[in-house]
DNA sequence: CAGAATCCTCTGGGATACTG
DNA sequence: CAGTATCCCAGAGGATTCTG
């Protein structure tokens, strides 16, 4: 696989640039908040509509996460009622094209992962 | 972002392929074991020593489940002592290589995050 | 509205010992 | 060698309540 330049990472390595984003993405909502966000901005409340389920408190994390990365800006307005707008980076666009190269891969192989699964549990 | 032809995916639903597939790869081993097999079969203890401080068990649970996803192959030899190769299949590789993409993206982009992340600290 | 605070659960993963 | 079997723990994430 001559697409690989590197060795395998260290996992242990906090400063693995793999390592790091993994970290980032794997979890539960760190995607969807991305690809909600890489259509145009919204506002917390909006956020927790669109990506039914998730609880402020991770939210509220998750956001924090991609900000302070540089992937996601915050913008308070100073009304009543208060207003946030959360918006994707420009870095944090090229990001979601990243992820939609493994979004991607998804959507062409599943069913063969499907198939996969499937004939595996099936012994 | 045209790239994303897809609305906002459904974490809850389990055949949601986005989340499947990041369900696998976002775990703490499973992409450096991809990336150990990208470059030829190995057996189960050369790939625990490749991997420094991954336990059997966790080895094991991993390459299961890349096995019932089809994207690995394991093969039992029935010699003294034992051998068993594992081995990426087709589908492995092509999985490899959308990972490829986000290694790339990390390559490229982490010392952009390390900044943001040490300015957003500093404040 | 946009969170902060609190409490609790669940499970991925670690350590260790054992076996066909 | 290639696992399996146990026990254990930290931390991600869920549910709920409260507030500037």
């Amino acid at each position: 696989m001559s697409a690989l330049s590197t060795a395998v990472p260290d996992p242990y390595a906090a400063d693995c640039p793999t390592r790091s984003v993994l970290d980032r993405i794997g979890d539960r909502w760190t995607v969807l908040v991305l690809l909600l966000l890489s259509r145009r901005s919204h506002r917390f409340t909006e956020v927790s509509r669109a990506i039914a389920g998730i609880s402020p408190k991770v939210l509220t994390q998750t956001l924090r996460a991609l900000e302070r990365d540089g992937l996601v800006t915050r913008e308070v307005f100073a009304e009543v009622p208060p207003r946030v707008e959360y918006a994707l980076t420009d870095l944090g666009h090229t990001l979601v094209e990243a992820v939609a190269a493994l979004a991607a891969w998804s959507r062409e192989h599943f069913d063969e992962v499907l198939d996969a699964r499937a004939a595996y549990d099936a012994r």
